[in-house]
DNA sequence: AAAAACTTTCATTTATTATTGAAACTTTAA
DNA sequence: TTAAAGTTTCAATAATAAATGAAAGTTTTT
């Protein structure tokens, strides 16, 4: 396999596994390209190697950056803009795991605990219900919690220890 | 909020969630009645709350018992099948995970073993490319490796200090 | 062994989500 | 200030994914 083979096959990967984890599939090939180019690219060379239109390279160019995972850099004497990746892949997850606990699991366990709360009368059916949302609802607090956690983790000994023990 | 309307928000929020994690809504729907009822239900029921056809309740059901997380059951006296979720929420976690990994996470691995194992040529660009998709290889690995060794977790006491100390 | 009760499959239809591209907008240079 | 270069928006369209439902397939009962 050469290069431009490899490097197409890596995008079109990348780009898939994003859609199964609810990233639109050309946010996560732009995402890819920046991610294994040496250098800033424009958007022009985007919708050059991924095929997209400028519209749609904007608009996911964007949400990258809102993000928070794609930046713009200015070149000196160049009109035009310019992205890049982050490429630290720590970073990278972290970045990742903070956007959608803020957009997708706080919202969640907002509505969890709403449910959670309803008076529950005599029956059986409804007890089970509050009995079986509280225990969804702590369960997932303490899963978002723990992803928190793992942000900051890396940087004390403990964490070292435990991500060695763990392999 | 009385229960009926709960159970329903309840139902509609966890399918929302799914469909954003790449599972889809019915499933995920199907999934969480099931999680909040207290005895286990037939297919005709799912049907009926869900208002759903005979086919699509079928295909999730068969796609959840796929994934181990929800099981068929037989009433004495009775011809039809029941359904129940597992409703142990480490458990359900557990095999999510496996699942994922298995369906998702190995292949994209596979594939960025092959990608990054291109012989690098003197360009830089081609050299940042093996460089980057390695790490991601290694990366990913890690994550992957960390997700199956969480789920022998809870059983040792070091994991079960570590869930304390993350709180 | 045939009918009844129930389940699964899959070609077609429907709903959802992503993409395009032309017009509007913004910024820079002449 | 206005033309040129570049970017964004969004209504229309296309692509993708999910749901339907009727027909085929099972299993159980009589």
């Amino acid at each position: 396999m050469e290069f431009k083979e490899a490097k197409n096959k890596f995008v079109q990967t990348w780009g898939a596994l994003g859609s199964q984890w609810g990233i639109n599939k050309t946010m996560a090939q732009i995402h890819a390209l920046l991610m294994v180019s040496n250098e800033s690219i424009s958007m022009e060379d985007v919708m050059e190697e991924l095929q997209i239109s400028r519209g749609n390279a904007s608009m996911n160019l964007r949400a990258l950056m809102d993000w928070g995972i794609v930046y713009k850099e200015y070149k000196a004497g160049e009109r035009r803009e310019f992205f890049t990746a982050e490429k630290d892949l720590d970073e990278l997850a972290v970045k990742i795991a903070r956007e959608r606990s803020k957009r997708e699991i706080r919202p969640a366990l907002k509505v969890l605990k709403e449910v959670s709360s309803i008076k529950a009368d005599a029956t059986l059916e409804e007890r089970h219900f509050v009995d079986q949302t509280t225990k969804l609802y702590d369960f997932v607090l303490k899963a978002d919690n723990m992803l928190e956690k793992a942000t900051e983790f890396k940087d004390n000994w403990l964490g070292r220890l435990v991500i060695k023990i763990m392999k």
